[in-house]
DNA sequence: CTGTTAGCGCTTTCAA
DNA sequence: TTGAAAGCGCTAACAG
């Protein structure tokens, strides 16, 4: 299928030198005269020829890649942090593997025997929740790896990530601080994602007398949050807020209240969990907690290329998340 | 850093066969006692034994890894295609790598180098609109590739995908069907894409007396379609109509449109180019086309991995959108 | 059905 | 500053 290419004898002959000093141009070698490394620099542009990859990781134990398994690909949050990652490997000519996990611990683990088969060098998974054969994988064989999207200082692996049960706390004070007694949590499946359970958490946490919460689970997308809204607005009383655990869900929940002609804030307050590149434009604006998921991406690359290349020891990071305000809540107007 | 692991020497050791054998049963091949085989599966398991993908890819000159370069990874479109595409290449042990253009023919050239430089063995690339010495750097090398998101029987290479003109025409179509004589066309930058190009183009020939199109270039994001709308609304003529080449365009129409009091479909028609996950779940519904992204994942894939398996020769394949009609089109009621 | 052996293309001492 | 040569771990004839 692929034709044969040029290999670095083919250079080597080319330019009349050995295999050993075009190796060391093509790895920026120092101990080379400026003379030479141009002529072999020209015969390669000549006769393109490309290094193959496979023979160098074969001959370094090295192959550049790193893997990360994400629980969805279909989810802005998620494809911006990739993007991010992405790019800070590529700075440093890493290459990113991904795999979807469903978050599914089993496909995790599964997915992650195929990443290492591949000659994934680290990882990058989601959460600090995983299958115990993963981790005995990843001991045993020394492959380093962080959990990313979380914080957690004490967990098994390194946490680069913000500290999800202190943001969702914080929205649930910024929302009792607007005088909300009555507030809804929607929040997609609890067995896929500690970072929702954690979230859950801090939410409970900001549990006190005079405070009803009610919370519901629902499919992580804007039907879901659509449908658990549309569920909300049948009960009697009717909660003056909903925090929503994903700006997805809280897009579903102002569809929701659209349809029903219930008014944002003015009826209801509604809060997201995200920050996604269009939660500024929705009608109203929604308020919601920006994570930094760029800043992630480019803090766990760098992390892990430094280990590799440097042996430097990778260690938890944790990154602000903050409540970003606009226009979707708005103090309870006093009732009774 | 990664610790030593075991080869295919050790488990040879281990079960008293030679690395022969050993790898004949790892590449399941034929000629192996059962007896063998179960011994061999058996040390595998216990010295955690992975064949060393470096090793093999240099030896069969394969590394089973295919690459594909996206515009933006931050676009559902793309991420559920993208999913598709892992998804069947996983099916068969095959690897998938990607890489970002930002819809910059350089930046995509560049990438495509740095993905050969990884080993990558064949190409998805996203419309037919490349840098020149892309298609050259393939040609030479003889790296299969596939032009995807498009169709166009005489491209350069097979496309494999959607009628993008076919597709807006059918759309300006329905929209004239139901009454409408001035429609707003709203689109992403058109130097970038030539899909973009492809729909405008299917617009204009729907061109005819007695109808007004205005087309408005924007950024491909909600934001994008906000303000463009919000601009559209200004002019004294507004039109009755307003067709995006995104549904991310036209949830920031509804969003626009909301903001100025204007209900859809009642006052405006909105219609949209993609069908999202959300697009169902929008208020109104949103009328929209959809693409067939995950068979197209799913058929780029298999036609690669056959290609590379055994020669099955590439060729282009159409596939079929469809207008899915939903709430937010409307007949526009006579005026004048 | 199983073993021997010759590379795959490159990096990396070790000498020169 | 450059060259010679020994592998890296695995696959694929070829023998037996």
């Amino acid at each position: 299928m692929t034709r044969p290419v040029g290999k670095i004898r083919d250079v080597a002959k080319a330019t009349g030198l050995s295999i050993a000093t075009v190796s060391r141009v093509m790895n920026g070698g120092k101990n080379v005269s400026p003379n030479t490394r141009d002529k072999v620099l020209a015969a390669c542009k000549q006769l393109n020829y490309l290094p193959n990859p496979a023979a160098r990781a074969l001959s370094t134990s090295r192959s550049k890649t790193v893997a990360a398994i994400i629980p969805t690909i279909e989810h802005s949050i998620f494809a911006k942090y990739i993007a991010s990652i992405e790019h800070s490997l590529a700075q440093r000519g890493y290459s990113l593997v991904i795999a979807i996990s469903h978050g599914d611990l089993d496909e995790e683990l599964a997915a992650a025997q195929k990443l290492l088969g591949m000659g994934a060098e680290a990882f990058i998974l989601s959460g600090a929740d995983h299958h115990p054969d993963l981790l005995d994988l990843f001991t045993q064989r020394g492959v380093p790896h962080v959990y990313s999207s979380i914080w957690q200082p004490a967990s098994a692996a390194p946490s680069i990530g913000y500290d999800n049960t202190a943001l969702a706390r914080a929205a649930m004070d910024y929302l009792t601080g607007h005088g909300h007694h009555h507030i809804a949590v929607l929040h997609g499946p609890l067995a896929d994602s500690d970072r929702t359970r954690d979230r859950q958490a801090g939410a409970k946490a900001a549990q006190r007398d005079g405070l009803t919460l009610d919370f519901h689970e629902t499919s992580l997308d804007v039907a879901g949050g659509k449908s658990a809204t549309r569920a909300l607005l049948h009960s009697a009383d009717r909660p003056s807020a909903i925090f929503c655990f994903s700006d997805v869900l809280a897009l579903g929940a102002l569809f929701a209240l659209s349809e029903a002609g219930l008014r944002v804030p003015e009826d209801v307050s509604v809060m997201g969990f995200d920050n996604l590149d269009w939660s500024g434009e929705t009608a109203p604006a929604l308020t919601t907690i920006n994570l930094p998921a760029t800043r992630m991406g480019a803090e766990v690359g760098t992390q892990l290329m430094d280990h590799l290349d440097n042996g430097t020891p990778l260690g938890p990071v944790r990154l602000d998340g903050a409540i970003v305000e606009r226009a979707s809540v708005a103090p309870v107007t006093r009732r009774g």
